[in-house]
DNA sequence: CACTTTTTTGACCGTTTCTTGACCTTTATG
DNA sequence: CATAAAGGTCAAGAAACGGTCAAAAAAGTG
């Protein structure tokens, strides 16, 4: 699906010639004249927004600040000229950066590809999810449900991480103690028995449900 | 435009393997299995080189050197095992980073991603980042909070810096310390505690606001 | 050089997490 | 149903971690 983009600025020529070209790029476009056309339009979920702040009428740090308090795609600013104050205020209002006109197109291309690629990473930072709804966030390293974090600590989470990347497949207590501690582990590979409780006791209190499944006398499992 | 990674390594499945999970993030990927090969496709102009410096009949740091001859992009080294010296000896033939084999890939996409931004940066020359309001002028190294700068030392603003540029990840103490004071640093990875706490004091008696959360056992992470 | 500022180190303490061992419950099997 | 083996629970001590402070070391400055 592509890119939406809303355009706020109240010269239709620049909004046309603007639309036209990222159009051309390949994102979707909606434009605004407006402050209140802004507000109605975020509900067409923009990944990103370009603004100009100074549109007459309208107070555009304002609307920035209502903007940001709506949904929370990056914002680029779109201004005649820039002092170091203008540019400290829109920062200071929510905005994520900030171009000067007269810029030119491939400059404004740019700025939104860094911006996109940016979220872009972070949104697919590879999570996984496992059957139930319970969202395991590789890279950061949290598990969510229902977009609430449930709080794991490092142990645990690698268990998890471990369980869950190998779902569907049955490790015992002992194999899982190598790979997860590690070959050079010394220890006791009994301590997989006490995280096992504590992962389902934490996932049971806060999901209600059963995830990890024991399979008698071959050990555990990801429950899929 | 998608980032360019080239990886040089003998071993055709561990390339496969690299390649398929970098091209699933979005990378452009060229992959080398010897010195040669490597040479060649450094026309592809890569924005990034990962690079095996035990290869066989193959001399590593030689490589890195004549590498670092003709392109000037990051150079992250995979190594099976790394001593101090080959650390050292690594950094002087001109390496970035290393990341020791095994290694999982979401912390190599970390550290590719770490790297990739400090030069994207440059790139763009972006100059002003802002975080809820807290501007961080990278051209001037100053901190702002409501127009006012808030006052760091040299090492306190890049540990600040490096944080806010790579939001979001979790940095343990160890790897802040590599990547910020730099590989070759012969100090006490423990100093970061010191500067989170100077950091944090200061940003909390300026602003209110908490920045810098602890993540238990894992590192510390800039609140977006 | 004397002085200030910054960086680094080491020690301490409270907290969280990890691990262990003892004991209890369930399951398979003769 | 008795028994052994596997799994589950609990509490407590050990270890690791993070926060704080003060002071030493190093770097910068007039």
């Amino acid at each position: 699906m592509a890119y939406r983009i809303l355009i706020a600025d109240d010269e239709p020529m620049l909004r046309k010639l603007l639309a036209e070209h990222l159009e051309g790029e390949g994102y979707a476009v909606n434009t605004a004249g407006d402050g209140g056309e802004v507000m109605g339009l975020l509900g067409t979920r923009p990944d990103i927004i370009l603004l100009d702040i100074n549109m007459p009428g309208v107070d555009g740090l304002r609307l920035c600040r209502d903007i940001r308090d709506a949904v929370s795609c990056p914002i680029i600013f779109l201004t005649a000229r820039i002092s170091e104050e203008d540019k400290v205020m829109g920062l200071r209002a929510g905005g994520d950066d900030y171009i000067t006109k007269p810029f030119s197109l491939s400059e404004l291309s740019a700025r939104i590809e860094a911006h996109l690629r940016r979220d872009e990473r972070q949104r697919r930072e590879e999570s996984i999810i496992s059957s139930r709804g319970l969202i395991v966030d590789l890279r950061g390293r949290r598990v969510l449900w229902e977009g609430q974090e449930i709080r794991f600590t490092k142990r645990e989470y690698e268990v998890i991480e471990f369980l869950i990347m190998n779902r569907n497949q049955i490790f015992d207590r002992e194999r899982m103690y190598e790979l997860i501690w590690g070959l050079d582990a010394g220890g006791d590979s009994r301590v997989i028995k006490e995280y096992v409780r504590k992962i389902r006791q934490k996932l049971l209190e806060a999901t209600g449900k059963e995830f990890i499944e024991t399979v008698w006398g071959m050990g555990y499992r990801w429950k899929r």
